[in-house]
DNA sequence: TTTGGTGTTCATTTTATTTTGAACGTTATG
DNA sequence: CATAACGTTCAAAATAAAATGAACACCAAA
């Protein structure tokens, strides 16, 4: 006898039990964090699906279980793919693709800075250099600020590699 | 002769120079920094135009430098105030209100941390909480992924300090 | 080669966020 | 006191972001 006897939260799949109701708070907790992080509700809501979960899902699942739409999951799962936030399980069968969170945090953050943070910087670089080429007369105040500016930039360059391994397990 | 004699880019203003270009580049660029922050534009062309000004500026100032109606700069500089962003400059005339960018990045983040980080954390933890508490049957794979998040949440929690310190100058 | 199952794309619709601007406090000044 | 200069608030409008779903591509099995 494995549960299912006395809330109605709970019911069979497989053989272990699916608590609902605690597998909706931890998809609405990831929906609330990666909101945080600027990336669309639905994405938290897939990532949250699949942290929680037993076993992989494929994207009907997903589908089914967040009542989202093929085109809103598909897009999802993309972003969190490229994000290197979920991977492939391989080796199950037919051609559907079912995917599993991954859940170190090492590489969730790597994901992000190398996606998200990087492309940022690269194109502020460029951005300053623009803007101190505009500076032709080189009017002291405003070489001044590109300086800084410059130099929040580097300073954001060296802290990511060190935050990276500060949270290298 | 100072300037102004060879673009139409450049006007008098004062006994110095403006650079508009150059000045449009940096609202431009702090718009779309604050961006990634998940705060609004207007917030980081109010940021900017503060950062790059020779002298500080009052709502009225900026209201006209941007473009922008009253509400939404009297908003934004209410939000650059509680991150600490920005500063009241004393002692100028009248009840005008005059503002200038706070520039040393160890406060920006700072505030960031504390306004925008340390809240989510906070509720992050209160949520753990519930699920932990959800987890009635203390079904092992559940205890695991929600020690797991926690875990993530205290890794969080030590590394703001840590990073604090590394910028501060 | 057809059929059915899967997944992706993208123009459109929906939803969420941001901006606006009119109404309203407040305070200095005539 | 009346007026004007400033700043704030908030409901409504405008804009931006995300979700939808139909059309399509692909591939495996029949």
């Amino acid at each position: 006898m494995s549960g299912a006897d006395d809330k109605e939260m709970d019911f069979r799949v497989g053989d272990a039990d699916v608590n609902v109701e605690l597998e909706a708070m931890v998809r609405e907790f990831f929906a609330d964090t990666v909101r945080v992080l600027g990336l669309p509700r639905s994405v938290g809501e897939i990532y949250g699906s699949l942290f929680i979960s037993r076993e992989p899902l494929a994207l009907d699942d997903l589908v089914d279980l967040l009542g989202i739409s093929k085109g809103s999951g598909s897009q999802g799962l993309k972003m969190l793919r490229t994000l290197g936030a979920v991977s492939e399980v391989s080796g199950i069968e037919g051609r559907k693709i079912f995917y599993e969170a991954d859940v170190e945090l090492k590489s969730l953050v790597g994901g992000f800075i190398r996606e998200e943070v990087r492309p940022h910087l690269r194109s502020a670089r460029v951005k300053i250099g623009h803007m101190d080429a505009c500076n032709e007369g080189g009017d002291v105040h405003y070489d001044e600020r590109i300086k800084k500016l410059n130099n929040w930039r580097k300073r954001a360059g060296v802290m990511l590699p060190i935050l990276q391994k500060l949270l290298g397990k």
